[in-house]
DNA sequence: TTGAAAGCGCTAACAT
DNA sequence: ATGTTAGCGCTTTCAA
């Protein structure tokens, strides 16, 4: 391996704008103390030789290191990844947060930790201590791991946790699960449903617990039951099934079902189908996340648009301008959206 | 930002271990001139203290980054992750870049980057010099960019072209995509079709023509006719609309349809249907790509899947070990698979 | 407003 | 087999 040198570095700009390289350094940083002149005079010479400066150099020397860490559950995303059922959680990520990094002169960098493993701290402490990255995003279920929570706010390193309402070190941010689990009760019971089906998600996952929240709460300002309505799945499909049956067999049966993601209301979709049961005629449904194949269904499903690129790009903006600001001690909430589509209707009869 | 330094250093181990840096180093980098003694030592200090060797230190002192960088096409992508198509094309380059890339102690950093741009060399250069990867993997429809191509040999940067089958530096790297054409026919024209239409993708992929080549070998194998047969589309359903119609306009039509990706042969799904023409009863249709969503639709796709992760994880480690052994001058093909599924069968009559 | 000097954590090159 | 020295490219002191 040939020992690789910067093509150019500040030594070269500084030679060709004939100043000191502090001066370089200065107005690469744009920091005050140059006067017009100078700097447009540095500026030339950078643009004149396409000089970019060396991250690892910069941080070095204890500046920033301009990185943005993503860290995501490492079974999770590689098993979303192998069985490619569509879930695009990483893209819209990416999506969100790349491009609002870029903006920054910033770059997101994107690892998988296990969190069942004890060693988590180890873990993500070789990572923290090999990219040094000036911020962390989090996302389920690492945002309430106190084993990692902990130890970025010991190294200081400021970091957002996505789909947390804890209060704590970091910056909470949520999609208003809750709110978006209520408006898709509210938009079923507007159409004339009374009997409204739940089916939750796993419990490691504290949005699950919210958007059973919301669901009743939008029950209970309607005056329904929601008893033996609800019910809990893991997200996978088949434990979609199991739910979808269980809440099919009650007497009377749901008229419409809402689940905690998009595997478990195609689980839902088909289970109905097999029983004869037309969807939206004899069953509404309405999803969670929105990811592409809903589109792909028949019927096409109405569904909770979760704002993932959104809540990223946000997460990113809050690291990397809140160096001085205060954190904000409120959740940071992004809202979702409920995308009508083909899956719900009025009951039969209504 | 306060002034953030190392935890704990080399010096640390070194101090603990009562050894010289360098010492450590060696243990660090596994170099002979070590006695088994010294670096079990050595090694139990750094288990003790947590030490991770920074990046930043390592890059700088002129070794490696351990970074490989994967480019791609900056609009394109942006346009698959807004519209959410489902194309999981970066999915499965993460699934099979970066777990190759964290077996090797590597990292996978990905970016963006605007072919349509003459100022390629300045963006990419930029990347390269901020970030200091050790390989570089280029897509289409860089990996045949020759700007992009020079500046990577000029910096002797190794780096794999995929998709790419031209001579010259790099390392090119296929999925047979006209092995897996005509693999398609072939099984189209054993199940009895005899007019089989190809809708080819865009000019601007060199694979788009070696799929038509795939396709016109296996007609001529057999002896058939291809006059009016292939036409082509740009990856957009729209574009598949459009050249679905003109195949089915034709006098006779074709039975049977390959389109060049999973869009396309959406957009030829849908316009069968509005023709009423049954699929596969009245037209087979093959897809390439095999993203997620075509186990969706009804009935589900026949598809050449395209072997990505297995494609990424073989450019990682070839990048990553091949830095002393010689660079293949062959293409490196991996190939691709047929998945039948629902949308092939004999056609009517036969 | 500008510059000079010191050092970040690590490794290559050169001792020993 | 181990240690010492001199940087890598940059930013942070501190001085002018």
């Amino acid at each position: 391996m040939a020992r690789r040198r910067q093509a150019v570095t500040i030594k070269h700009v500084a030679a060709d704008a004939e100043v000191s390289l502090q001066t370089v350094s200065r107005v690469i940083n744009n920091e005050p103390n140059v006067r017009p002149s100078m700097k447009e005079r540095v500026q030339a010479s950078i643009d004149k030789l396409g000089y970019v400066p060396s991250i690892a150099a910069q941080r070095m020397s204890g500046s920033r290191s301009y990185l943005i860490l993503a860290i995501n559950d490492r079974e999770r995303t590689i098993a979303d990844w192998r069985t490619r059922q569509g879930t695009d959680w990483v893209d819209q990520m990416l999506l969100g947060g790349m491009l609002k990094c870029a903006e920054h002169g910033y770059r997101m960098i994107f690892e998988l930790v296990d969190t069942h493993n004890d060693h988590v701290e180890r873990e993500l402490g070789a990572t923290i201590a090999a990219l040094q990255p000036d911020g962390v995003i989090l996302t389920p279920p690492h945002s309430d791991n106190p084993l990692i929570t902990a130890f970025l706010a010991r190294r200081k390193i400021p970091f957002a946790r996505i789909g947390s309402m804890t209060p704590g070190p970091g910056i909470a941010m949520t999609m208003d699960d809750e709110g978006s689990a209520r408006r898709a009760t509210e938009h079923l019971i507007a159409l004339g449903h009374r009997r409204i089906g739940f089916i939750a998600g796993s419990e490691e996952y504290d949005l699950s617990n919210w958007r059973i929240d919301g669901w009743r709460e939008a029950m209970d300002a309607a005056g329904l039951s929601h008893d033996g309505l609800c019910t809990r799945g893991d997200f996978s499909h088949e434990s979609g099934v199991i739910a979808a049956n269980k809440l099919l067999d009650l007497d009377p049966p749901p008229t419409a079902i809402i689940a905690s993601n998009d595997q478990m209301t195609l689980a839902a979709l088909d289970t109905a189908n097999q029983r004869g049961l037309k969807v939206p005629g004899d069953l509404s449904l309405i999803s969670f996340d929105n990811t592409p194949v809903v589109r792909f269904t028949d019927p096409k499903l109405t569904a909770v648009d979760q704002p993932i690129a959104a809540t990223f790009s946000k997460a990113v903006e809050l690291l990397i301008t809140n160096g001085d600001a205060a954190v904000p001690h409120q959740p940071v909430v992004t809202a979702g959206s409920l995308v009508e589509r083909g899956s719900t209707s009025p009951p039969r009869g209504a």
